[in-house]
DNA sequence: CGGGTTTGACCTGCGC
DNA sequence: GCGCAGGTCAAACCCG
């Protein structure tokens, strides 16, 4: 099966990626996560568009880019939950949606599963994965849409410390062109 | 043998 | 308080 490349910079919550379309999401699924998507090998036509806030139906077209700043603090709380009575502080989270026949995208990161899920009204699970990088503490789900199937979400929590495993190709303009539209 | 996966148990937050 | 769902742990297992 094929295996279509995925970059996910550290240092930054955005992306580079070898071949996808980026576009849209519905945001029925991951509340407060900044979302991009990622038709990989699809037919998608670049970044349809961008807004604060994401009100659409699960089953449009979607155009959204959400930040939540709000969401996190420094983002970099991830602290055992503390024997006090300090509120759990999330890091931000960013989730891709992406068009793809393989669950696991290769990021050029190495993760390991660490935990599955059944997902309510979800007929696929959800896979939890740690990335094994020493001292690296980032995180991502990775879930499969029950309404189409063809379609892989994946949520990253936290930012790389460290490059990744593998050399960098391009399509840094999407990076620039999804960084411009985050300043938005 | 080391690293990754599987899977059931456990923990926690939230809504009722 | 209770039950449910999401998230994590960790032992057992698998594989190169």
């Amino acid at each position: 099966m094929e295996n279509y490349p995925l970059r996910f910079p550290s240092q930054q919550p955005s992306a580079s990626f070898t071949t996808p379309c980026l576009s849209i999401f519905p945001a029925d699924m991951i509340d407060g996560t900044q979302v991009f998507d990622t038709f990989q090998g699809g037919n998608s036509a670049g970044i349809l568009g961008l807004k604060d806030e994401v009100e659409v139906p699960t089953s449009q077209v979607y155009g959204t880019c959400q930040l939540m700043e709000s969401f996190a603090g420094s983002g970099e709380n991830d602290e055992k939950p503390s024997t006090k009575k300090e509120k759990k502080v999330r890091k931000p989270r960013y989730a891709f949606r992406t068009r793809s026949q393989v669950d696991v995208l290769d990021d050029g990161y190495r993760w390991r599963k660490y935990g599955q899920k059944a997902v309510k009204n979800n007929r696929f699970p959800r896979s939890y994965y740690k990335c094994t990088h020493q001292g690296c503490n980032v995180k991502k789900q990775v879930q499969r849409l029950s309404g189409d199937e063809g379609i892989v979400v994946t949520t990253y929590e936290g930012v790389h410390t460290h490059p990744t495993e593998k050399p960098h190709d391009n399509f840094q303009d999407i990076l620039n062109q999804m960084q411009m539209y985050s300043n938005f």
